[in-house]
RNA sequence: GACCCUGUGGUGCAGAGGCCCAGCACGUCACCCUUUCAAGGUGAAGAUCGAGGGUUCGAAUCCCUCCAGGGUCGCCA
């Protein structure tokens, strides 16, 4: 009785993108909701395309959506002399060849395989060669590639996939696959078996780009006598026009970090990956983490292929609107307690902070309080740096369009501001019950619409057409910014 | 080309023969509330369930064909 292992297994030639971040909170909702122990594996054989900077942000990205492994991170650059050791074993045995064919041959194989329309599977002068003649020609110094024997005998593979069932091959539809390179480097499906043997993968959750290739990987398998793990693939994440996610087509979307970049929470960003591709089959869409360990199932995944809606154009949908939706869902519904914490590094980094906020400090409630009431028309975290900062700073911008709307159409608001604010400061008490009434008066006095001062007020207050409830911010922003800023707006009417 | 997978409103998902003249969410639109709104409330539009044939008393759900999209076929991963 083993238990349950999964791992991720991605390959540095790139940051960490979507797809792969959802692949890996597969791997890990199924490892949590079990027990299991979750396992992060670098594929980094190919030394051309793969670099430490790639590496690192993939760590990055999976820190960041915070799915903790508990192995790891294992290079699988360390163990070529394992792959290599096993695949000159898989010789031995028979179970592979030495395929002395050069690209030019390879090449030249492939397109006569073409042009009688049949698919290229093996290098057959090399597959029957005697063994004395493989090893003499070995040892003049030919180069060769080792390639998998893919049985003659009319057989197939089988496995039954968590996600698309049963799926099976015959021997005759899979080619004769390198293991090892010329120069002994190993090759990917031939590692892949190694090194998830050597770990003791009992269920390979992975992309769907995999489905074909576990053909492969089984034959490898059942040379060398080793119980095959479970397997799941998991559907594929395209982009609206259909295609691949790429970095060079669609840019920084695809990247994981982006969304932590642009203020998303890691639980609201696991949720929306979540439902791509997966459900509970039911209705519920907003999830907490707990509540997704709980309800994840391998059943519950689709094996239709999903798009990630977003638009180039438009920068309101620099992402899925969903993603979005989620995430304003999360930020709305979370603890403020735990909010506070989420936000303090974005105002840091805005030069916004300040440590009386912090919790145990002087301006803690009033912290959490702005936070409450600046949420409901928030998305993203960083919200609270760009239209909230004037909350939390004196020198914000004021927006150009809430200006002409709210402040540039009433020539008269020169002097109304100012008096207001004298009004404002003689108030006996600075709460938004108090000062309600003493902005309608004075607008009664005046003869205009309440409207009017109180959209011209939330202008020069906060540099935004839309936020809070006038007199709740009005309160939180304390009377004194509140009338030199009310006296500063008239001044540049 | 060969082999494999998929196909429900714009998008993400429900639906596992009758409860579906197809449900939820996002988005869109309208209205309401109101001091604003990218907030809240209410409602509307939007799908001949890829197409065509079957099976069945009855199909989005089962079968066949076709079409479309995706994946794999590398001495990439």
């Amino acid at each position: 009785m083993t238990s349950l292992r999964v791992r991720f297994a991605p390959s540095p030639t790139g940051y960490l993108h979507v797809g792969g971040g959802r692949t890996a909170l597969f791997n890990w909702l199924y490892a949590r909701k079990h027990g299991g122990t979750f396992i992060l594996r670098i594929e980094d054989t190919d030394k051309e395309r793969s670099n430490d900077t790639n590496t690192k942000s993939i760590l990055e990205g999976l820190e960041w959506l915070g799915l903790h492994w508990d192995e790891g991170p294992y290079f699988q650059s360390e163990g070529i002399a394992r792959h290599q050791q096993v695949a000159r074993e898989l010789l031995a045995k028979g179970w592979a060849y030495r395929s002395f064919a050069t690209s030019e041959e390879l090449e030249k194989q492939r397109k006569e395989a073409e042009a009688a329309k049949r698919p290229w599977l093996r290098d057959a002068p090399s597959r029957a060669l005697s063994i004395e003649e493989s090893d003499r020609r070995a040892a003049a110094g030919e180069p060769f590639a080792i390639r998998f024997k893919v049985p003659d005998d009319g057989g197939g593979t089988r496995f039954e996939d968590a996600v698309y069932g049963v799926q099976e091959r015959k021997h005759a539809d899979i080619e004769d696959f390198a293991l090892l390179r010329p120069d002994a480097t190993p090759l990917y499906n031939h590692v892949v078996v190694c090194d998830d043997v050597e770990m003791r993968i009992t269920f390979v959750i992975r992309g769907q780009d995999h489905l074909s290739n576990t053909h492969k990987q089984l034959l490898i398998y059942r040379a060398l006598g080793v119980e095959p793990p479970r397997f799941a693939h998991l559907p594929l994440i395209n982009a609206p026009d259909r295609t691949k996610l790429s970095k060079r087509k669609h840019g920084e979307v695809v990247s994981v970090t982006t969304y932590r970049d642009r203020g998303f929470l890691p639980e609201a960003f696991r949720n929306f990956l979540a439902l791509l591709g997966w459900s509970a089959g039911d209705d519920k869409e907003v999830y907490t983490s707990e509540e997704l360990v709980q309800a994840f199932t391998l059943e519950g995944i689709s094996r239709s292929n999903a798009i990630i809606n977003f638009s180039e154009s438009d920068p309101r949908m620099w992402t899925d609107k969903k993603a979005l939706h989620l995430n304003q869902e999360h930020l709305n519904r979370m603890p403020l307690e735990e909010l506070a914490p989420k936000v303090e590094p974005v105002l840091r980094g805005a030069g916004l902070w300040d440590d009386a906020y912090a919790a145990g400090g002087a301006r803690h409630d009033w912290f959490l309080r702005a936070l409450g009431l600046l949420r409901a028309r928030f998305v993203t975290l960083s919200d609270f740096a760009g239209p909230g900062r004037a909350y939390f700073a004196d020198d914000f911008e004021t927006d150009a369009a809430a200006r002409d709307k709210n402040l540039g159409k009433e020539p008269r608001l020169k002097e109304w501001l100012p008096a207001l604010a004298d009004r404002f400061e003689a108030a006996p008490e600075f709460t938004h019950a108090a000062l309600e009434p003493l902005l309608r008066a004075h607008s009664d006095e005046l003869g205009v619409k309440a409207g009017v001062l109180i959209n011209a007020a939330r202008t020069a207050v906060t540099g935004q057409s839309v936020g809070p409830s006038l007199f709740e911010l009005l309160e939180l922003v304390g009377r004194e910014r509140v009338c030199a800023r009310l006296r500063a707006a008239a001044r540049l009417l």
